[in-house]
RNA sequence: GCCCUGGUAGUAUAGUCCGGUCUAGUAUGAGCGGCUGUCGCCCGCUCGACCCGGGUUCAAAUCCCGGCCAGGGCGCCA
């Protein structure tokens, strides 16, 4: 089939814009065919745009002949465009229609096409992950995806006016030493690469300099975990502050939290109803508690963690039971977190680290950091590291490296919890995870 | 990586336990026809599927073995 030209066509409006009040006005919307239901002399074509849907009607015995015969030929999913007059109607839900003077086709769909564009029929996961392009025309997938958009507005602005500087730190590392976390190595020229799995070392480097450093950015694990709430390449968030502890970048993240939140609620109504998803905001300051305090809860549910470990994940999702919203655990063990989290002054046995929980879900962390040279090399040594990988990490702390602190928001996770969504995989456009990496 | 469950038209499902009634049912979709106010339009006709390989059996969508794929859980996740 020939498509049309768009020509000098440009839309007026997007559908939702048009009101009875703008009844008779000629306008120009362009979008997608929704939905077809004819009933022989009157055809009525749904068009989809970004911003939601409005009935074209074609009359049989009124409209031009070539209006027909375009009308006829529409399928579903087919991009099109109507240049045409409002008619104020009772008969829609929306008490207006288009009645077209000329309509383009201005793209075809093949049929059949592999999932329901309607959302009447489900599709699985795996089916709409393979078609993502056309399973993110459903209003689901406009929904998450708009509100991730306000989500990030809203983190860069609020941490701008906190006085943050938004950087962007390398990709493509050298050292897969840091010790944690598998790394995906890459062929750099003649050498041998790999994909950062944080920015931690880089944005602790920039506190000397710019003070006040966050990055939004994705970052990779080749980690072969097989959860709803883990993909190998996903968005980080971050932030670290010179001259700051723990409690300092506590306070900057539970504000974020409630920040965002609050935004959404303003902004995303309609999404919102799309996704049948509430947000309550979080009060500030959120709930603290130390690590020690949430073993002994755990206790007295018949769940027993030996000090010193991370929480399982059943420990974890008992205390999704117990905490419905966003918390903090503090004071975590040293001997639980990484060589780069600061020992508690007065009790080297602990941390001065944090997660950021919701419910039962790890949605970020982090803690006051290791600014002297001598210990954290002492510290590497302990987790088995060799300091020598390290050495232009170690270099930053010969040139004044100021006392720091930050965190990291897992922001897939916290999309997940925003948008109400149980499989991390619906909150990445197209995510990668142990088996698959197309699309 | 380990454990559990599953794989039937484009999509979503019934049937599988207890082999034969399955020429595989239903919805949606697609094709054709009819219908001038639908909004999950309606009505009629048509199209389209048992993951792959092997085995048991007179007979396998159904039972057994292997493979592949998927979903969920656990572990891993500085």
């Amino acid at each position: 089939m020939e498509i049309d030209r768009l020509g000098n066509w440009r839309r007026t409006h997007y559908s939702r814009e048009i009101t009875p009040e703008m009844d008779g006005e000629a306008v120009v919307v362009l979008g997608w065919v929704r939905d077809i239901r004819d009933l022989g002399g009157i055809r009525f074509v749904i068009l989809q745009d970004r911003e939601g849907t409005v009935q074209v009607t074609i009359h049989r015995d009124k409209a031009k002949r070539e209006s027909i015969e375009k009308a006829d030929a529409l399928q579903r999913q087919y991009s099109l465009g109507v240049k045409g007059v409002i008619k104020k109607t009772e008969m829609t839900p929306r008490g207006i229609e288009v009645i077209p003077e000329e309509i383009k086709i201005l793209g075809i769909a093949q049929h059949p096409l592999p999932l329901d564009i309607t959302s009447r029929i489900p599709a699985e996961i795996d089916v709409r992950l393979d078609a993502r392009v056309l399973d993110l025309c459903r209003d689901e997938g406009r929904a998450i995806f708009r509100v991730q958009h306000v989500v990030l507005e809203a983190m860069r602005m609020l941490l701008s006016k906190e006085g943050f500087v938004e950087v962007h730190t390398p990709r493509i590392i050298a050292s897969a030493t840091e010790g944690g976390a598998a790394l995906f190595s890459v062929e750099y020229f003649d050498q041998e690469a790999f994909l950062a799995q944080s920015p931690q070392l880089y944005k602790e480097q920039l506190t000397l300099s710019l003070e006040k450093v966050f990055e939004i950015g994705p970052f990779f694990r080749a980690e072969e975990s097989h959860t709803r709430r883990h993909v190998n390449e996903f968005i980080s968030v971050d932030i670290e502050q010179a001259f700051a502890t723990e409690v300092d970048v506590m306070n900057v993240l539970e504000e974020l939290i409630q920040h965002v939140c609050e935004a959404i609620n303003e902004r995303c109504r309609r999404e919102l109803e799309v996704l049948k998803h509430q947000i309550e905001v979080p009060e500030v300051p959120l709930e603290r508690f130390t690590y020690r305090e949430i073993l002994e809860e755990l206790e007295q549910e018949q769940i027993h963690v030996p000090w010193g470990e991370d929480l399982p994940t059943q420990a974890c999702r008992k205390l999704g039971n117990l905490h419905s919203n966003f918390y903090f655990i503090t004071e975590w063990p040293t001997e639980s977190k990484t060589f780069y989290i600061k020992p508690r002054d007065d009790n080297p046995t602990s941390c001065e680290g944090f997660d950021l929980m919701w419910r039962w879900v790890e949605i970020a962390s982090g803690g006051t950091r290791v600014h002297s040279k001598e210990f954290l090399i002492q510290r590497l040594r302990e987790q088995g590291l060799n300091p020598e990988s390290f050495k232009y990490h170690l270099k930053a702390f010969d040139y004044g490296m100021p006392p720091h602190a930050g965190w990291a928001i897992g922001l897939d996770r916290l999309m997940m919890v925003l948008t109400g969504r149980k499989n991390i995989r619906e909150v990445v456009l197209f995510p990668r995870d142990r088996f698959r990496l197309t699309p």
